[in-house]
DNA sequence: GTTCCACGCGTTTTT
DNA sequence: CGCGTGGAAC
């Protein structure tokens, strides 16, 4: 137990330690957030105060799910499947899955995501005659998505005049068509399950008596029906531990509202509440510009870093003529940096919005510097991934309307727009989904109809027998959607995506321990119908997950709610670039903020009102505490936006950092004198060596002469830093690997 | 039924 | 400037 405690800082013995109450725990940035979450749940464990099936952890991204999972584990082994951590959406998924007949959902239903939900409102205008001009898909979606975070249905949410009853009709229209399909959007995994659980007693009491300790993670990134959620679940007495931080809430403008924060106090009769503002991550004059900025706001909680490091180098403002010379600039920095050993991984370049990319990207690529943009397409957005899951999604269900219309003519098979007409108006005469209305058209079906309608039948027989990632392989090749692509000019990047999908389903099973020959339609009962937890109200509930799910529908679950930012090629030491947004919760040891201009960041759309700008500087405060050693602020005096070039001034940021900290510099037009890098010599190196083993990929199988084929799980360390290779050897386990000496193929 | 060009639009984003 | 959508021509 002592040992538990060891690394802590008093403030955070205090918060690991807290009595079973609700508490809030206000953590700065860097101030080993993420480790007092884990601790807690370990030392209530550990103390005896709670079981492992009676932790309930909520975070916001997957990544930050499976870092709480691993780090708990690291702490106190236990049996991940009995601790219910993850995300709001994944943790509702899965009330929803145990218990979709009281929720009075298909057992087939399927996630919508964003493009899948606009398709479905355009179809629902098209069909009810309403024009797009006057109610614009974007808009009708952002309303149903508010409404549902207020939990609000349709007809509650209704306002006074045509445009808002408009709204409300088609929202109307949307819920029953979803009903029909058996699609759930992002926000319906919420407030469905908040309905299941409001309405149904013995469930809630049997989760209300289940979870006696709640721990939410970045908890001001909350929105009003989550919040509700929480409060529901903790209604009758369980501790919700929250941890938050005010000065890092940049994600109202979707919904999340730091209101829950001071809201939380209250209705919980909050007793405890602790700061975390020791600041581990970041140098003396880094941590006084960002301190000295985020004061500027009124309306926090109220709270100030400090830190036991050296003060460290000031923070270096360059003021450059145009965007292009600051990503010369840029380059040249980098560059220095390198040479002086700092690796590239420990270096990230942040702007406001993604279109300032560009510009330096492009100045790397010419530079020949390896970089890594992220945030941007991720695996499972990729179109011809995404019409790869619309046959999977038909391959687990036909009826699927959304998945139907996407392939039914992809690649072009000669099914065109009147056909397809006939074949709704069909579907709708008879109340069935446009797949079960071919047989039923009048006359007989078209031929090519006919056709799309076999193939789906053939391949659909063969997953009885096929495991998962045979499917994959099947249907791309069955459906032509490879071929398609080898002939399309720039396909061929394409193709190695789809070749990819197999290799990420492969890795899917790995990761959920199903044997990889397992058929893709097999459904494991073996648990289904355990006994309830003993002792616990709530009788007849049985809450064991995995019940009627096979490999293929979990593996379309696993693609909706998590877009595969993993799967990326990592590995290569690259330069980082993404927006501040993106690079929260991160940290590298030397940070570059560009575009620090009036109009950009602050963006002119936000900089308006008082809320606007504070969050646009709080978002100046995450990306100034991303810093570790050295922070460089860069702006410039034109910049080419959308085509035109446009003049800014410097932001107004730049002028409420303390000047002691601060070392300004400007390289204008007519100094001819070539400007001199800064010199890194003061900085901690961390050796960059190349990492020979890029040839590697994450859900590749391999071959080892003694364990046979297996499919790689995790990829580790760079160069000379211990590289290794977790492989999941199916039966045999997964081991790691090290890649320096493991005898290695390539297979499949 | 398919392909191609013109037009419009352009914070931030996870699930 | 560069993308995605949609209408119009092959």
């Amino acid at each position: 137990m002592q040992n538990l405690l060891d690394l802590l800082n008093p403030e955070q013995i205090a918060a690991v330690t807290l009595p079973s109450q609700s508490a809030l725990i206000l953590a700065g940035a860097g101030s080993g957030k993420t480790r007092v979450l884990t601790t807690r749940i370990a030392w209530l464990m550990k103390t005896g105060q709670i079981a492992p099936d009676g932790v309930l952890a909520v975070t916001f991204t997957n990544k930050a799910a499976r870092e709480v999972v691993s780090r708990v584990n690291s702490l106190i082994p236990f049996d991940a499947h009995s601790m219910w951590i993850g995300t709001f959406h994944g943790l509702c998924h899965r009330l929803l899955r145990t218990h979709y007949r009281d929720a009075a959902l298909p057992p087939s239903f399927h996630i919508l995501d964003v493009p899948a939900q606009l398709s479905l409102i355009k179809r629902l205008l098209k069909r009810h005659g309403i024009h797009e001009e006057h109610y614009p898909p974007r808009d009708i979606l952002h309303h149903i998505n508010r409404a549902k975070e207020k939990g609000l249905r349709a007809g509650d949410e209704a306002g006074s005049d045509d445009y808002s009853r408009g709204l409300s009709e088609v929202y109307a229209l949307y819920e029953a068509q979803c009903q029909r399909e058996g699609a759930v959007d992002f926000a319906e995994l919420l407030l469905r399950s908040y309905e299941l659980l409001s309405r149904n007693q013995p469930l809630r009491t049997h989760y209300q008596t289940r979870f006696r300790h709640i721990l939410v993670d970045e908890f001001q990134d909350t929105n009003d029906l989550q919040y509700r959620w929480l409060r529901l679940i903790a209604e009758s007495g369980a501790a919700i531990f929250a941890v938050g931080d005010d000065d890092q809430s940049i994600y109202a403008f979707r919904g999340a509202n730091v209101g829950n924060m001071f809201a939380f106090q209250q209705d919980f009769r909050v007793q405890h509440i602790i700061r975390l503002e020791q600041n581990y991550r970041s140098h003396g004059n880094i941590l006084s510009a960002a301190n000295e900025l985020i004061a500027h706001n009124s309306n926090r909680l109220g709270k100030n870093l400090y830190t036991d490091a050296a003060l460290g180098e000031p923070v270096r403002v360059m003021a450059l003529a145009s965007d292009w010379e600051e990503a010369q600039y840029l380059v040249e920095e980098v560059r220095q940096l390198a040479r002086d050993g700092i690796a590239l991984r420990d270096m990230a370049i942040l702007y406001r919005a993604n279109a300032q990319s560009r510009v330096i990207e492009h100045a790397f690529f010419g530079a020949n510097i390896p970089y890594r943009v992220h945030g941007g397409l991720r695996f499972f957005e990729r179109v011809e991934i995404r019409h790869a899951m619309a046959y999977l999604q038909l391959m687990d269900n036909p009826h699927n309307d959304s998945a139907f219309l996407r392939v039914v003519n992809f690649p072009s098979r000669g099914i065109g727009l009147r056909s397809i007409e006939q074949l709704q108006a069909c579907a709708q005469q008879h109340d069935v989904s446009l797949y079960a209305a071919i047989p039923l058209l009048p006359g007989r079906p078209g031929k090519a109809l006919q056709a799309f309608f076999s193939l789906i039948e053939e391949m659909r027989a063969a997953l009885h027998t096929l495991p998962l990632p045979r499917v994959v392989e099947e249907v791309i090749g069955q459906s032509a959607l490879k071929a398609h692509y080898q002939s399309e000019k720039g396909g061929a990047d394409r193709v190695e995506n789809l070749a990819q999908l197999s290799g990420a389903a492969a890795l899917f099973l790995a990761e959920e321990n199903i044997p990889q020959d397992t058929p893709a339609l097999f459904v494991a009962r073996a648990q289904a119908e355990s006994a309830p937890a003993s002792g616990v109200p709530g009788e007849g509930v049985s809450d064991t997950y995995s019940v009627e799910v096979s490999p293929l529908a979990a593996f379309l679950t696993h693609a909706s709610l998590e877009s595969g930012e993993g799967q990326a090629v990592e590995g290569e030491d690259a330069l980082q670039m993404m927006t501040v947004h993106s690079a929260k919760g991160l940290e590298f040891s030397v940070v570059f903020i560009t575009g620090l201009e009036e109009g950009l960041f602050p963006h002119e759309n936000s900089a308006g009102e008082e809320k606007g700008l504070e969050e646009e500087r709080r978002l100046m405060y995450v990306a100034i505490t991303r810093a570790r050693h050295r922070l460089y602020l860069s702006y410039a005096q034109t910049r080419s936006l959308h085509g035109s070039m446009r003049y800014h001034i410097r932001s107004r940021f730049l002028g409420e950092l303390p000047a002691s900290a601060m070392q300004w510099s400007k390289k204008s037009n007519d100094n001819a004198v070539a400007y001199q890098p800064s010199q890194s010599a003061s900085l901690p190196v961390q050796q960059a060596a190349a990492l020979p083993h890029a040839e590697w990929r994450i859900g590749e199988t391999v071959r080892h002469p003694k364990f046979g084929e297996g499919v790689i799980v995790r990829l580790e360390g760079w160069g000379s830093n211990n590289p290794s290779a977790h492989i999941h050897f199916g039966r045999q386990g997964t081991k790691q690997l090290d890649l320096t000496v493991a005898k290695l193929e390539h297979a499949g």
